[in-house]
DNA sequence: GATTCATGTAACTTTATATGTTACGAAATA
DNA sequence: TATTTCGTAACATATAAAGTTACATGAATC
């Protein structure tokens, strides 16, 4: 199975917007994410239906980060690319005649919702700000400043 | 990404298998599995690597559970099919020259590996037995004796 | 208003991996 | 020896993430 990479990828080019001057073109972001400009838009796309990013057009357009860093979480950013299956684990078929796969089925599928209902609470814990300052402690840089010029 | 649905379809043959007189043929539980007898073979090699089972060749040959039922977890069984990747989500390197995104990297794989290892605690908890009694309730079936013969 | 820059998005291609299939060898029983 | 059944390599298919191409839309600059 493919990894859905989306929720790193994303959340590596917020890091560095929020060191930046807004706003930064798909294409600068590509750069950052190793990948293509069309993949950054699609991914983008979700983050601002959710009022965390904004986009401009034109001359000087780009991606802008609209939201306080302390406020947006790591669920904020999982709910923004459309909340992707969390497990690479599941049920062989959805609604099977077999009831003693039906049972098995029911268990396992409880199982993982709980899981995941725990793991989407510590995304909860998670916020871009954290993650900022973690890393400039890292790096043994000085605490941040929003939106100061840095390069990459 | 596609999942990865040998946890849920062993576990559905072996409990089969428990109403079962051993041996069952590969090709028995391939009907039960809905699949091809070479991903039995597949599947259950793993476990007869680790005593879960057992495969006996020719004439009357097949599949045994060799192990209590009551003494067989979920984990066992997911160790059995080869620890495949539990999370559908992940890095994209493994080792970014980027130090935000090796930073990012660290904080989501200790969350997922922090998730991870309560899925697999909850999935210690999980018997053989315990399910098969579970479904039987369901069933409105009478306690479970182990090996009586029983039609799928 | 024409040109350039940048996003929006549909359509298609590529890649990775789980799953399915074919083929044939090895071992056990009748 | 013939039949049954597992063991396993090699190949085929299916699905979904990621990558790519193409072109339309809108905004800033000239």
């Amino acid at each position: 199975m493919n990894r859905d990479n989306r929720l790193s990828s994303i959340l590596h080019v917020l890091l560095h917007m929020a060191d930046r001057p807004a706003p930064a073109t798909s294409e600068t972001l590509a750069q950052i994410m190793q990948t293509n400009p069309v993949v950054v838009r699609r991914v983008m796309a979700g983050l601002r239906k959710r009022g965390i990013v904004r986009s401009e057009r034109g001359h000087g357009g780009g991606w802008t980060l609209i939201r306080d860093p302390a406020d947006v979480t790591l669920r904020d950013i999982y709910d923004g690319i459309g909340a992707p299956p969390l497990f690479a684990i599941g049920n062989r078929n959805a609604a099977p005649h077999c009831a003693i796969e039906r049972s098995v089925n029911a268990v396992l599928d409880s199982t993982l919702k709980a899981a995941g209902t725990l793991l989407l609470k510590s995304f909860e814990t998670v916020t871009l700000a954290k993650l900022h300052d973690g890393l400039r402690r890292r790096l043994g840089a000085p605490p941040s400043a929003p939106n100061r010029r840095r390069v990459s």
